[in-house]
DNA sequence: GTTGACAAACCGACCGGTCGGTATGTAGTG
DNA sequence: CACTACATACCGACCGGTCGGTTTGTCAAC
């Protein structure tokens, strides 16, 4: 252990420059509407070099769909980490999943990819944990905030957690159609200001939209 | 004005058939990932004959982003006529839209075509409309909806037209990739269980999930 | 510390095949 | 005969992928 020195491999700078010209490009103009010379002359390589570090244009966009969910993953769990209560890092969690959408544009990538390769039978067992992960954090925060007493006892943890996910990559795809993503995060708000009181403990209940 | 006949030309069969194809080959693979000879092919048909109806891919594609639009708009109409209150008439739509997405296979089209062709700047104003019209229609519900005194007045009207749009579309997509659509109606109930306490006038409220 | 052996990293020409699109031909109908 | 409604044949560009060869870095022997 006295210093093997550079893990990191001469190539993987060049690995991790395809990975994010690839990301890129996937999330702009999708998996079919990407061509391999797109993200080759992006990265100032050539084509041998690309089949060095990947196998095919799927294994490329399958890699490129890993870690890029756990990059995402990463930033929601360190956000997470920020607050204390259950329902808090819940909403934290979404906060930093705007501003994710907002600062990197290849973030979209991983949800384009989730659905086109979902396509195939062959490659959809691999999306659907994308998502099902998902369902299960946002569920257990929900039971924690239950046992907090932040959310009602009858709410269905399960069902609440599947819609917030859903309804979230629904407006994120809207947003960035109709503004660039730049009203993301309050588009977020106001879905969360049309949910959140009908799960919340009676208390602290507050009116649902602020303007007229 | 006397009778001019047939208002069906003799190719305008071979149109539709090709339009219905194309949605079906949008709807699964996309508008890249759809080639005119998949679409082609499952018509029956040749090269020759689709130019002569068509003048590109991309005009198709158009073409058939409108003419599903329109047709799913006329059901949702017709589905608001069945219903008296607004707030019946707009959950009568999502119902309709339901069964629309499990009925056609091609009705997702419309959605993709609208995330795909938008990439294009060109493209993008003629996609939109989609999103803003639906936007419109919901925003009128609403808003009747709290002068018939089912809504809660403080509501602003617009964003929840605009959060219910747009979180129908993502949980459109969750059930596609999950379960073919086989869950959607489900999904969607959960959904307004949890935004209609929150707009609702305060009378009838109910718990927002069945489940434990 | 130079050298030689070897592997990792990269190059770019090239493959068969498919893409969207076009030019031309022709059978049926009013 | 003119025109609609197709079919046939073909085009150049580009697709994902392969391949033989070159460069660059690593390391052991001397």
């Amino acid at each position: 252990m006295v210093a093997t020195a550079p893990i990191i491999g001469r190539g993987e700078g060049t690995r991790r420059c395809i990975l994010d010209e690839a990301a890129l490009a996937f999330s702009r103009h999708g998996y079919a509407g990407t061509s391999l010379n797109d993200v080759i002359i992006a990265t100032g390589l050539t084509k041998g070099a690309f089949y060095f570090h990947f196998a095919s244009k799927e294994a490329l966009a399958l890699e490129v769909f890993r870690s890029k969910q756990q990059e995402w993953a990463a930033k929601a769990v360190e956000a997470a980490g920020r607050k204390e209560s259950a329902l808090d890092k819940l909403i934290e969690m979404m906060h930093e999943t705007c501003d994710l959408h907002e600062t990197d544009p290849a973030a979209r990538a991983v949800a384009r990819l989730c659905w086109e390769l979902g396509e195939d039978p062959e490659l959809a067992p691999q999306m659907k944990p994308f998502l099902t992960n998902w369902f299960d954090i946002l569920e257990d925060l929900l039971r924690t905030a239950q046992s907090e007493g932040d959310v009602r006892k009858e709410v269905d943890a399960r069902a609440v957690a599947e819609v917030c996910v859903a309804s979230f990559i629904g407006i994120s795809d809207v947003s960035h159609l109709l503004s660039g993503n730049m009203d993301l995060r309050q588009r977020a708000e106001q879905l969360m200001d049309l949910i959140l009181p009908t799960i919340r403990v009676q208390n602290n209940r507050r009116a649902p939209a602020p303007m007229t």
